[in-house]
DNA sequence: TTAGGGTTAG
């Protein structure tokens, strides 16, 4: 056996680190006690402190460097490293600044650490005292640590001290520049980073694969998709197609700009894919709407062996939230027990979405208070999940919970949409207005287009109809499709066909495509017994070859979906689920319901009609599961369309007959059926 | 012993 000599013990440390096994290092650093006695030489003490530090083991680190009587700058810069790359931050400026009380002076080593920490705290205060010592001996000059001041200033938003420090630095290299691009980004800058670029070619610069990324995310974060393309064109030239994260970033920014078909492009032509990959193929598919897509890549992701991260696990459980894929997302929600990221914060809000969309409002509770950490997208689901129900009270009281006593965040942009939808379907005017008018003044949010769209929700929805159309008139600034939704909406709901002319007729203009909106128009009109108004919207449906999608709904039993039309007949056990229709029709009717026949799209014989409304799909796939979900467990319906208002009151009627809980999931929201009630106020 | 990026939640 060769000797053990200090080389040799040093060495065995650095391979310890390399396969990132605690257990091996600690066998080496008992190796190294055994061989050598205390005090240990001090390089040898170094690579222990760094291997401990690295290995996010602070603790033996700290004690290895204490017992080193001759530790210097680089056995602290060694101990500070490892905290900074084990997100440590705040242990990281602990231990540089008992680094200074030893009377050690940083390094152009230890300074890019204690920047970086600064940044990630996003504490300025400390990272400009962090910069007088820097500029105190010259080391500012350094291009490392000059770069790293820069990135703590611009992530800290102190922009004028970024653009002073990037103008005066005496050397810049291609890392100084992707900062200063990926910063811009971020800043919310994004020409400034393309101008960077632009600027960067020009002084004879090389970009790398980083490079690419932030031009990419400046290119989709202003949906500069014609300049993206040629980046793309470009990127192929210098032939980093082969590069992965050069593709990686090209599927984010397809996604982001609506070209998920080019995303799909780069993302089949790749030789070589990594998990981000894959991650960022499901997430291009999620950010288009198409969830069911984003599963299929999720599945064949696990097929192929992609062990799922953190980043995965959130995003496919949103697809899940779209798709009300209660099933899916507990499956997902057991994978991320298994990969032990459930504790990650974006993991566990993204749980809570879920349950919170998929109408397990209860299991949407658990995941909170389950949660390690929690910060304000998680008080905005949970609030999300509560408006979803329909439980205002609730979401008030969690929005009241999260601004006060030992919470105390500070709601954003989308915890008053969450706060306003939950007053829209409760039907707390008073509140809502209240809140709306006060949020510029308390919260500093000046309301957005989804604020205005609560409010006209809120009023239409409480028979307000034409003070509604007298907000929308008085916004300052342009109505969008969800604005004038709302507002048709309530026309419906309220028999209000003038108004809901002028609401459609918006619509028409902004989405002519959608076939949704003429047939409201047409309903309300049929409803108000203006046949020959609602025969002309359908007529010109028609002409403009706008077709009204197939209906159908969906349940699923025993881990199979079972798909069905309006007047479907053609399911295996068709004879049952007429006869549990027939009984239903009869109790029904002894309970007091009246089918409503507005919900019959033509001008048919009141028989026909009944018959018409009888039979569509949510009520069938609702008969299906009564047969097939034992007693007790709730029956989860989702229908493409939006649910009719006669399924709607029938499905009622059915809750209190039967004395089930009964979930719909529409292209809209939620309904959740119990007792005879809707957790909805109303419905059209 | 050191700096920059890519995929995630409303």
């Amino acid at each position: 056996m060769t000797s053990l000599t200090p080389n040799s013990l040093a060495a065995l440390v650095e391979s310890a680190l390399s396969t990132r096994s605690s257990l091996l290092g600690r066998a080496v650093h008992a190796q190294i006690i055994k061989t050598l006695n205390n005090p240990l030489p001090s390089f040898l003490s170094n690579y222990l402190v760094n291997m401990y530090s690295k290995l996010d083991l602070p603790s033996s680190a700290q004690l290895v460097l204490s017992l080193n009587p001759s530790r210097s700058v680089v056995t602290w810069t060694a101990l500070i490293a490892g905290s900074v790359q084990n997100g440590r931050f705040a242990s990281a400026l602990l231990q540089f600044s008992n680094m200074l009380r030893e009377c050690i002076q940083p390094n152009d080593f230890t300074f890019p650490c204690a920047f970086k920490a600064s940044a990630s705290l996003r504490m300025p205060a400390i990272g400009k005292q962090v910069h007088a010592l820097a500029v105190k001996d010259g080391q500012i000059r350094d291009v490392f640590v000059g770069c790293s001041a820069f990135d703590m200033y611009s992530k800290t938003g102190l922009r004028d001290e970024a653009r002073i420090l990037f103008d005066e630095m005496p050397e810049k290299n291609i890392v100084t520049w992707n900062a200063y691009m990926s910063n811009a980004v971020l800043d919310g800058q994004p020409r400034n980073a393309v101008n960077a670029f632009i600027e960067f070619l020009r002084v004879g610069g090389e970009p790398d694969s980083i490079t690419f990324c932030a031009f990419l995310n400046a290119c989709s974060d202003a949906l500069y998709l014609e300049t993206g393309r040629q980046l793309h064109g470009f990127i192929i030239r210098r032939g980093f197609l082969a590069d992965v994260s050069a593709s990686n970033g090209l599927i984010d920014f397809y996604g982001k700009c609506r070209d998920v078909g080019s995303s799909e492009m780069v993302f089949d032509r790749m030789c070589q894919r990594n998990d981000v990959t894959w991650c960022s193929m499901v997430t291009a598919h999620v950010q288009n709407y198409e969830e069911e897509k984003a599963c299929m890549v999720f599945l064949q992701a696990r097929e192929e062996g992609v062990e799922p991260t953190d980043y995965m696990i959130s995003t496919v459980l949103s697809a899940c939230a779209g798709l009300s894929g209660l099933e899916l997302g507990r499956s997902v929600h057991a994978l991320a027990v298994k990969a032990c990221v459930e504790g990650n914060v974006f993991v566990g809000s993204a749980i809570v979405d879920m349950y919170g969309k998929c109408g397990s409002i209860h299991d949407a509770e658990q995941a909170f208070y389950e949660m390690p950490q929690r910060n304000l997208i998680t008080w905005n689901a949970m609030i999300g999940g509560y408006a979803h129900q329909g439980h205002a009270d609730m979401a008030l009281a969690f929005f009241q919970d999260m601004t006060s006593g030992s919470n105390d965040l500070v709601p954003n942009y989308v915890t008053l949409v969450c706060v306003l939808s939950a007053c829209s379907r409760a039907g707390a005017v008073e509140m809502g207005l209240e809140i709306f008018e006060s949020m510029g003044a308390i919260f500093g949010i000046e309301p957005g287009v989804e604020h205005y769209a609560c409010i006209v929700d809120l009023l239409g929805r409480s028979g307000m109809v034409e003070r509604a159309y007298e907000f929308i008139k008085k916004m300052p600034i342009p109505p969008t499709i969800a604005i004038w939704g709302a507002l048709l909406g309530s026309c419906r709901m309220y028999g209000k066909p003038e108004l809901g002319k002028i609401a459609a007729d918006n619509l028409f203009e902004l989405d002519p495509k959608d076939s949704g909106n003429h047939v409201v128009l047409s309903n309300l009109f049929a409803a108000a017994g203006m046949w020959e108004e609602a025969t002309l919207v359908r007529k010109e449906m028609k002409n403009v070859g706008i077709k009204k999608g197939v209906g159908c709904s969906w349940i699923s039993v025993k881990n199979a979906v079972h798909v069905f039309q309006a007047k479907d007949t053609s399911h295996e056990r068709n004879s049952e689920i007429q006869a549990m229709l027939y009984k239903l029709r009869k109790e029904m009717k002894e309970a007091g319901y009246v089918p409503d026949t507005d919900f019959a799209l033509y001008d048919l014989e009141e028989e026909e009609k009944i018959s018409e409304v009888w039979y569509h799909s949510e009520k069938i796939a609702l008969a299906y599961g009564l047969i097939t979900i034992p007693p007790g467990v709730p029956i989860r319906i989702t229908k493409n369309l939006r649910i009719c208002g006669d399924c709607h009151s029938a499905i009622k009627f059915i809750s209190g007959i039967v004395g089930r809980e009964i979930t719909v999931r529409d292209n809209n929201r939620f309904h959740r059926f119990r007792d005879g009630q809707c957790s909805c106020r109303d419905y059209w």
